[in-house]
RNA sequence: UCCCCUAUAGCUCAAUUGGUAGAGCGGCCGGCUGUUAACCGGCAGGUUACUGGUUCGAGUCCAGUUGGGGGAGCCA
């Protein structure tokens, strides 16, 4: 007798018919026949569908206990794999045995009915919420594109760097940080001045949680050559939208040797591998989403992996966006050469004028981070945006500046100070390369894969301004 | 941080110009059926988020508080 997980049946149900098995799952829904016999649907979160389970009247504890069961009890069934005579599924267990390993102890106000609840209300019990459709799907996607990650890259010769989580350099300059203190928060030593005496804590400086694994993983990529991290990032900034989160998880590949050209190859190169595998592994899940979440999710992504992306200068994207503007186009924010590009700039670019994933390359200088190489013309840097129809940027990224002496003109140009960046710049004076990389958050991917609306509901404990529950 | 919307049964939602708080699902009880988020009948389940105000009368109008959502900015 074998326990195979419900995948693992449904995946070959041929090959197990007339064979013994055992399922573990819980109870989706019970649907009693008084012909005799009871019918569970399980489910032990393998893959999307639960297994039927007929309990027949005969079991020794049907009326004691199968026909008690309800949504959310834990039980063991045991019996013959058989064709079904229903519709609905092709094969199903014919039980000798129900086991309840665990009940529901209070079935009226358990919170995973057999229905469409909203999402607010599944984010406010969060830990039950995976035992839904919607939540067991994102879960598995969300597994199945983390192995893609590592898979590309480990099949390209990339490797993975585990870079800190907690940093006390303050020179990451990506947005607002989490501090991280072991000091008596009722009682801080101070210094002579009044000021806070952080050389008494715990790194004998300030320290803070990382936003960004860039500077970092740029050491190892000059001497590895090829590498990335993935791992989790965190923002304090009070940013409330679908879209942010306080802690998310990023990765962040490094070439060596590559320039910006280089750069955009391995981003859609890369993001078609991954939204290919997942419709290749999780079609079951995808066609979940198409049904009830967003019916143009497998399209999308079908498309995505079969269009080459559009390389578009900064100044092109700029001149399209102008001209939009004179056809009667309307902006809340004015268009001109040197601004950044607002969310409904970058919606107009991919959504009306050109209908697919674009990389916008070469920004002015002055919107963008001290580190990104100068291009010949002094007022450009080599950095690149992918911009993906429903969602905007997915991707940032850019060739890194590896001139010690331009970067250090950079680095006074935007009022920065040099010492900081002692080890940073010591890439530039030993063995400098030119390279390149990017940032990709991993939960805007999920979003757009899936068409999940809001991005609290594809990592399992969101953390945003005023919610670190559970 | 700013703007807008919103809060009614365990859940999803109704409730006319301010006039007796309802339904579906879920639960429990019964019926029926190799069923498919089954179906039929019955029962239980509410301080309408909180605080105050207007009114003969407030779920409904007003103010504040709290929670939730959407959009913007910041960004991934």
């Amino acid at each position: 007798m074998s326990a195979p997980r419900i995948a693992t049946l449904l995946a070959d149900p041929a090959s197990h018919l007339g064979s013994t098995v055992t399922v573990r799952g819980w109870i989706r829904t019970r649907r009693d026949s008084k012909a005799g016999l009871s019918f569970l649907a399980v489910h032990d979160g393998s893959c999307f569908d639960p297994i039927q389970v007929v309990a027949p009247g005969e079991l020794g504890n049907y009326e004691s206990e199968v026909q008690k069961l309800t949504a959310g009890c834990a039980v063991e069934c045991t019996g013959t794999v058989v064709a079904s005579q229903g519709k609905g599924q092709s094969v199903e267990i014919q039980a000798s045995c129900v086991r309840v390993v665990g009940w529901v102890e209070d079935p009226d106000t358990y919170p995973i009915q057999p229905k469409q609840h909203s999402f607010e209300y599944l984010r406010a019990v969060a830990h039950l919420r995976p035992r839904t459709n919607t939540f067991g799907a994102v879960a598995r996607v969300r597994h199945c594109l983390a192995m893609a990650v590592h898979r590309y890259f480990h099949e390209r010769g990339f490797f993975w760097v585990h870079t800190p989580i907690i940093t006390a350099s303050d020179c990451e300059g990506a947005g607002e940080m989490f501090r991280v203190s072991t000091l008596d928060m009722a009682n801080l030593p101070r210094t002579s001045e009044g000021a806070v005496d952080h050389a008494q804590d715990f790194f004998g400086r300030e320290a803070h949680l990382t936003v960004s694994g860039q500077l970092n993983v740029e050491t190892y990529c000059m001497a590895l050559s090829k590498v990335y991290t993935f791992g989790p990032t965190f923002r304090a900034e009070n940013s409330n939208t679908s879209r942010h989160l306080a802690e998310f998880w990023m990765i962040e590949p490094e070439l060596a040797f590559a320039d910006l050209a280089a750069d955009a190859d391995l981003a859609e190169d890369f993001l078609k591998y991954l939204f290919r595998a997942l419709l290749e592994e999780r079609a079951d899940d995808m066609r979940f989403f198409a049904e009830r979440i967003d019916k143009a999710c497998i399209a999308r992504l079908e498309a995505f992996v079969g269009s080459a992306f559009e390389r578009m200068e900064y100044g092109e994207a700029i001149r399209r966006l102008e001209q939009a503007a004179a056809k009667g186009r309307t902006f809340e924010f004015p268009v001109a050469w040197g601004i950044d590009l607002q969310s409904e700039h970058e919606r107009c670019l991919v959504e009306e004028i050109v209908g697919r994933p674009v990389v916008v390359m070469n920004y002015p200088k002055e919107i963008k981070a001290f580190y990104m190489r100068l291009n010949d013309d002094g007022r450009t840097v080599a950095a690149m945006d992918v911009l993906a129809p429903g969602i905007g940027e997915i991707i940032g990224g850019s060739q890194r500046e590896e001139r010690l002496d331009v970067l250090d003109a950079r680095i006074a140009e935007m009022g920065l100070n040099a010492p900081d960046y002692w080890w940073y710049r010591d890439l530039r004076r030993y063995g400098t390369v030119p390279h390149a990389g990017f940032g990709l958050g991993f939960e805007r991917t999920i979003v757009y894969a899936t068409g999940m609306a809001n991005i609290r509901d594809v990592i399992p404990f969101p953390r945003t301004p005023g919610h670190a529950e559970f």
